[in-house]
DNA sequence: TTGACATATTCCGTTATCGGAATACGATTC
DNA sequence: GAATCGTATTCCGATAACGGAATATGTCAA
């Protein structure tokens, strides 16, 4: 075995930074292809194959406009990373390093102790 | 050019299940490798492995206790992915799934009109 | 129906990744 | 200091990711 798929899921599909910036870029209403493609200053088809990655994990819904495809943003799968995150935001919130802090200088006490 | 390390930042770090997994141990404290090893069913290398990645985002601080290397999690890096994704907060939410239905329906109301 | 435009797919080469097995290293313990 | 324990690193082999270039598909316009 060698890595898992990237269109796997969410969490693979949004590693690449490219494709964040779709998403960032989407977040802001449809778009065609071609517009992304100016945007991102990417080759075309680099862009059509993240599209492909986000489509596949269902990030991005396509509709057809003539012969332009309109993509639009689908954050539903983020919920899941946002979730998983989500339980760990007490480990960066300011209060909870000064807790660490007090906690480290408690077993520096207990280990004072023990001599 | 192949594809950016997955050593590169959080968001690839934590595109690996396994990793996310040993975040979620350790999120219960200070733990040795082979307490990980034991608890993720995973050979010995490879978790010290992935706790390298993990190390080199500065996902997990390392402590030498004897012989044993106590791993400990530091959640400070998950803030920006949790800071991207809250973003698309409003994309998941009920509300603007509503939201998103009524302004399918006025789109389709817009088209009837127009023939 | 031919040509131009918009997008997707395929093919290629390079590189990173992952798991597994073997091995190296470093600190105890005997 | 030799055996042992705990962990890290290295060396595979397989796979798949990525970018680039070429090509295919599909739609509109003349």
């Amino acid at each position: 075995m060698a890595r898992a798929a990237t269109t796997a899921d969410a969490f693979n599909a949004v590693a690449e930074l490219r494709r964040r910036q779709i998403l960032d870029l989407l977040a802001g209403g449809e778009r065609a292809v071609n517009d992304l493609v100016e945007l991102l200053g990417l080759a075309q088809p680099q862009v059509s194959k993240h599209l492909r990655v986000l489509r596949e994990v269902g990030l991005v819904d396509v509709r057809d406009e003539g012969r332009q495809r309109m993509y639009r943003l689908n954050g539903r799968p983020l919920k899941i990373i946002h979730d998983w995150v989500s339980t760990f935001e007490q480990t960066w919130s300011r209060r909870f390093d000064q807790l660490d802090v007090v906690l480290e200088e408690l077993k520096d006490t207990e280990a004072k102790d023990e001599n």
